[in-house]
DNA sequence: CGACTTTGACCCGCGC
DNA sequence: GCGCGGGTCAAAGTCG
């Protein structure tokens, strides 16, 4: 409800940059389905949402309870853990290989965070809308083989889910309600740049309340922005919300987010395989944070995007390691 | 003015 | 072949 109104995020989702010197080792290959085009895999880290950002807090936890506007944010990539201070969390990734049966490669990814992201309002705003009854021709669209995208599925725990966690910049386009399931499916284009086929899928875990499932598809066929600040104004920024808000104003992409720092990575492919497991100690202490202009907290290393999971993978092994090391170093592995 | 959200309709893939 | 369900489109309205 009102409480977790908070995604302020609109369509941006900002994400923490990783110092691309030194790449966090989240990033996983997956070969896809070998040969077969399958999908790659891309495992981020969850990350914190520490609570400097207000955006990333807010956000999470108040998209899932809205779910009458569920605008599930989401908040791809963000390494988990970055705590700086608090943290205890660790973060288990867990990566398992699914097939759909379409031969599509899917990774889910869980991160598991108890973040208590607080709340505040989004704004609310009236609806909008067209009128009903008013009908335009459109043009065959393009197919989109919706079987052979690649997939990446994120499972980001309710609270941290507010954040959004890459730097890529979101624009809802659509939701509708899923069968079977009491909530419904926010979609996501990437507005970075025009023409940018990435897409992002947001829902809650049926199963899961406390979880949202964050579903990213395609790969952005641009750079990622380097700079947070590069999607500012893009992004409509609600101020302060008023806490009471339904509304889900932006998608805020907790994905990336784990803000408990703790968090669980699933990583399925379409074949069936799991992709690995991979537990992280600590992981949110590990990971470092960075703060932007605003103040916001940004965990180091931390943001990933798809591209970059999907880019660089190695056909045969498919890692993912999440690791924390003592300097506070988040690593991750994972092995297919 | 441009970008974004909302929302019903349209379109397509898949299962039966 | 038909129907269902999911995914996308695009108009209308809002916001910065």
């Amino acid at each position: 409800m009102e409480h977790f109104n908070d995604w302020d995020l609109q369509a941006v989702v900002r994400s923490c940059s990783f110092p691309q010197s030194e790449p966090p080792r989240v990033g996983v290959g997956v070969p896809a389905a070998p040969g077969a085009g399958g999908a790659p895999v891309v495992v981020a880290p969850p990350a914190r949402a520490p609570d400097g950002p207000d955006q990333m807090a807010r956000a999470s936890a108040s998209a899932l309870y809205d779910l009458e506007y569920l605008d599930l944010d989401h908040k791809p990539f963000l390494l988990p853990g970055s705590s700086s201070s608090s943290s205890s969390s660790r973060a288990v990734a867990r990566a398992r290989g699914e097939d759909d049966g379409k031969g599509r490669h899917e990774v889910m990814i869980s991160f598991p965070a108890a973040a208590a992201a607080s709340t505040s309002g989004a704004q609310p705003r009236s609806p909008s809308g067209r009128k009903p009854g008013i009908r335009t021709p459109r043009p065959k669209r393009r197919s989109s083989k919706k079987s052979q995208l690649k997939k990446v599925v994120y499972e980001v725990p309710v609270a941290d889910g507010g954040v959004s966690s890459d730097l890529w910049a979101w624009r809802k386009y659509g939701q509708k309600p899923i069968k079977g399931s009491p909530y419904p499916r926010g979609y996501y284009k990437c507005s970075s740049m025009k023409g940018c086929m990435a897409r992002k899928m947001v829902e809650r875990s049926p199963a899961k309340p406390g979880m949202l499932v964050v579903t990213y598809m395609a790969e952005h066929c641009h750079p990622v922005p380097t700079q947070l600040n590069a999607l500012a104004g893009t992004t409509r920024h609600k101020s302060a919300p008023t806490g009471d808000d339904d509304k889900p104003t932006s998608p805020g992409p907790a994905a990336g987010r784990a803000a408990a720092g703790e968090g669980v990575v699933k990583c399925e492919d379409v074949d069936g395989n799991e992709l690995s497991a991979m537990a992280a100690d600590g992981g949110a202490e590990d990971t470092a944070a960075a703060v932007d202009d605003d103040g916001e907290l940004w965990p180091e290393g931390m943001g990933l995007e798809l591209d970059e999971f999907l880019g660089p993978m190695d056909d045969d092994v498919f890692e993912f390691d999440h690791v924390l090391e003592d300097d506070g170093v988040l690593g991750r592995r994972l092995s297919l």
